[in-house]
DNA sequence: GCGATATGCTTGCACTCGCAGGCGATTCGC
DNA sequence: GCGAATCGCCTGCGAGTGCAAGCATATCGC
């Protein structure tokens, strides 16, 4: 406990958490949406054509298919998203970013990069952001579906 | 999104929520606990007499009093925690850890530091996690119920 | 003292999520 | 071709959580 490893590990929750609360909470009352609908868009528009099938959108999202099934439920009555369907796989069922739903993105992204700013901005010299990005770059490596 | 806090936000995210799944199977397999009752005995732990008010605990714990009401019910049945009523003020209950509890506590903390070595181990340098150290640092302080 | 307000805890309701099971589509072995 | 195994998606159920409301206790203004 003492240990850095474990401080380390600790504190990386602790932040991800205090972080993740605070955009929650600004996202419903700005945008009308969660936290895990905002990572939905972006994963599909950092993603080729954006449009990716259902499986996809759950494993790089830590999530099961059902979730990614019934989060598109409303996302799609919205007109944030649509659906697609493979023409060579009927089993596919791919999930499409509309026009609205990449200009909420847009708008939600300024919001977070504004939370990011808070988070990094007074207590960080640029010097050390980029060891941060290197460090925290290694730590996903190996899932290979990385967001950012 | 190409802004260097934007994309360190990001990836924080990602990683915690990597390592805090990783960390959900195996606790719940091992030591037939939540990762949130474990950061529940850890705050319990670190505070004086090893005991908190709910109320606190919720504010730690970034959930709400009802969480923590019925997190407790299950985890008083199995032994881990009681429950005591403060002599002045009434309305205040106490959470506060059995000698089980901690036993369980030391026990999930050697897997949490096992996870945190597998995290960590073979791809940083000491000096680096000395550096991540004092910036995670940074990015907690204001809370002031900080766990580690 | 005594009512008004504030605080801590608990409970009803609604929502989100994962898991298990089922359905339809595809691919593989023969 | 054809049955078996696989894969992607959707639905029933149970677990966990937050919010609003309610209750008990404590504190403040007078």
């Amino acid at each position: 406990m003492t240990d850095v490893y474990t401080t380390n590990a600790l504190r990386l929750l602790q932040v991800a958490d205090d972080f993740r609360a605070g955009l929650s909470g600004e996202f419903s009352a700005i945008h009308g949406i969660s936290v895990n609908e905002f990572l939905l868009l972006l994963h599909l528009e950092r993603s080729a054509a954006n449009r990716l099938p259902r499986v996809d959108l759950a494993r790089r999202m830590h999530v099961s298919a059902s979730t990614i099934t019934r989060m598109a439920v409303p996302m799609e009555k919205v007109g944030l998203i649509d659906r697609e369907v493979d023409q060579r796989d009927a089993r596919l069922v791919f999930v499409v970013a509309t026009t609205a739903g990449r200009a909420k993105l847009s708008e939600a992204l300024a919001t977070f990069s504004k939370r990011a700013g808070y988070l990094f901005g007074d207590r960080c010299e640029d010097e050390e952001m980029d060891q941060f990005a290197s460090m925290l770059r290694r730590l996903i490596a190996g899932t290979g579906d990385t967001l950012a």
